[in-house]
DNA sequence: TTGTATGCGTTATCAA
DNA sequence: TTGATAACGCATACAA
């Protein structure tokens, strides 16, 4: 089966092939009959222009790619959708692309960028540590989405959203602590994830420290290198080393609902239960911290919103050219089941 | 920025165009000096081939597209993980298209076929009913995945891998029944979904019939249309309207796992036990159930292994002109604390 | 072994 | 309002 290209239409109707390149594209300059008479030929052909031999002439394509890390992490799913709706909505490519965890993303950016000449990309999940030289590397517009940047980085040459970290997590942690507890425990990523994760381990100390609770560093439990730290998996194996320690604490506060997933379920089958011996917080907001049973405190991120925001912002210094912007969104503290007031 | 050609390489290394296209493309023809020469150049100045030209020029872009229908589905996101993993091993581009539940996704795939010249199809998800004549028209290598077919098609112009379902869910059901449960409702999907959901009843029909237990239409319980049918909030939203319906039953089945944990919670809402009360029965065997409170019986689908075979075979059609190919893999029963033995 | 010229399917420029 | 023609960046047949 030949493919039918813009010549045999253009021959078909007896024109030329920029007549019928005008038509397809709206183009102003041509009378309505022929583009009238051009349109029908392509219907009854079912002719769909190359969009390759397309984009080789725009020199930029129109796709956008969504760079994401720990693409198996549930939370990222619900903001994956939305992109893929808004770029596909806009008309644009969505390419989605995941980067393992010991690959540099800038590296796979740039690499991209020139690959597949993109218009924009959207940075999902990862350890964002890079210096502002090579975030001004990338000439195209990005949005890291969920993802913390190190102050000290010029705000101008990126756009972010996400929520504010720190403050979220000191709010989980406030929290627990209202409750009566003081030896709280907490299931992190590994010791150099200084995004996402350290980030609320510092707010955690920031809430401790705010009541004069010492803190015990045995009750920081960071993950193993090598290891996918945002997962059910790794959440139970910390939980189950920290049991066995034989540390004493009340409540354990995981960096991710899926981690504080995977806790609960070490705490359940050492015979403890939740929250009568252990409190525990999540963080992120997943459908499944309600589901769970007992129902998961935790802090929800409005991902949907998020998403959005992610797109409309990206969309905007594409298409408007306008300048970096960064929202940061408000973390929504769900005090459910999962934690119980403490009796000294 | 002016973006570097594979003409500046040339003119920079003193040669012709073809040879540097030689160097790039590993042709023999090509003197390993000069070729040591024009790489080094390359590398020198960073320069990446368009893919867009080059596709151009081969017709066919080494691209293959997953059509997903309800990308929200967790089941489906560790065969996305596999599948975008060994599309990009192999150098291809990977497409990740969301088709909407009311969308054909035949249309979406004959568009972006001619569209993006693939070289392969996976179709994900969705209800897959169409005929023979239909499914001919798409004329590039497709493989259904974890989507049943109806007998009746050709199985010479297709390509699936999944369990089987009906035999599967039979299992399901089998084992509650020896549980002693014989008053055992089923969630399932819209009653026109004849695919997965549909199968899935098929099975639990069978199991019943097979121990001359009467079919109860009033503990079928379908999803509404327009409901997003695998997820929780479904799940939970069906189980509640059960209960409130005051129909008798000891056990529930779902047709996802997803769904099921809703209706867990549902059970759990209205004072009653799992399993004490009601045993409950999934169907996938995500991470998920396990990790449940209490943890959740249900079939396990080998998802790595079938996306793995899934695009094994999609590169086996597109590269070796192999023959299309079936693939049923067996599922697993993981009977878990969510049943109990009924006593009479 | 290398270089030149042509074409892949479009869009854009220019002249008609 | 149209049509011929030159790009876009690359690969390749053919000539050298």
């Amino acid at each position: 089966m030949k493919t039918i290209t813009i010549k045999d239409i253009a021959k078909e109707c007896g024109v030329g092939v920029s007549t019928v390149s005008r038509a397809i594209n709206n183009h102003p300059d041509i009378s309505d009959e022929t583009k009238e008479r051009i349109m029908k030929v392509i219907r009854e052909n079912n002719f769909t222009p190359n969009s390759t031999a397309r984009n080789l002439k725009f020199t930029q394509t129109k796709t956008i790619a969504v760079l994401i890390k720990g693409i198996e992490n549930p939370f990222f799913q619900k903001m994956l959708k939305v992109f893929e709706e808004e770029i596909q909505n806009k008309k644009y490519t969505f390419l989605l692309h995941r980067v393992d965890s010991n690959q540099d993303e800038l590296e796979v950016a740039l690499q991209l960028i020139k690959e597949r000449k993109l218009k924009g990309i959207i940075f999902l999940g990862g350890c964002f540590s890079h210096d502002e030289k090579r975030l001004k590397q990338i000439t195209v517009p990005f949005v890291l989405s969920t993802i913390s940047i190190f102050d000290g980085v010029d705000k101008n040459i990126y756009s972010s959203v996400s929520v504010d970290d720190i403050k979220e997590s000191k709010k989980a942690v406030d929290c627990l602590c209202d409750y009566g507890h003081e030896k709280i425990a907490i299931l992190a990523a590994q010791p150099w994830d200084t995004s996402i994760s350290g980030l609320r381990i510092e707010g955690y100390k920031r809430a401790l420290a705010e009541r004069n609770i010492p803190i015990n560093k045995n009750l920081i439990r960071y993950t193993l290198e090598e290891v996918n730290a945002f997962t059910m998996e790794n959440g139970y194996k910390l939980m189950k080393e920290l049991l066995e320690s034989e540390e004493e604490f009340t409540a354990v506060y995981a960096v991710s609902d899926s981690m504080v997933i995977g806790a609960g379920k070490a705490i359940l089958e050492s015979g403890k239960k939740i929250p009568e011996d252990y409190s525990i917080m999540g963080f992120d907001g997943l459908d499944i911290s309600y589901y769970y049973n007992p129902s998961i405190s935790t802090i929800r991120q409005p991902v949907e919103d998020m998403a959005k925001e992610t797109s409309e912002i990206l969309f905007n210094l594409i298409e408007n050219n306008a300048y970096n912007s960064h929202k940061i969104f408000e973390g929504e503290l769900l005090v459910r089941q999962s934690i119980a007031r403490l009796n000294k």
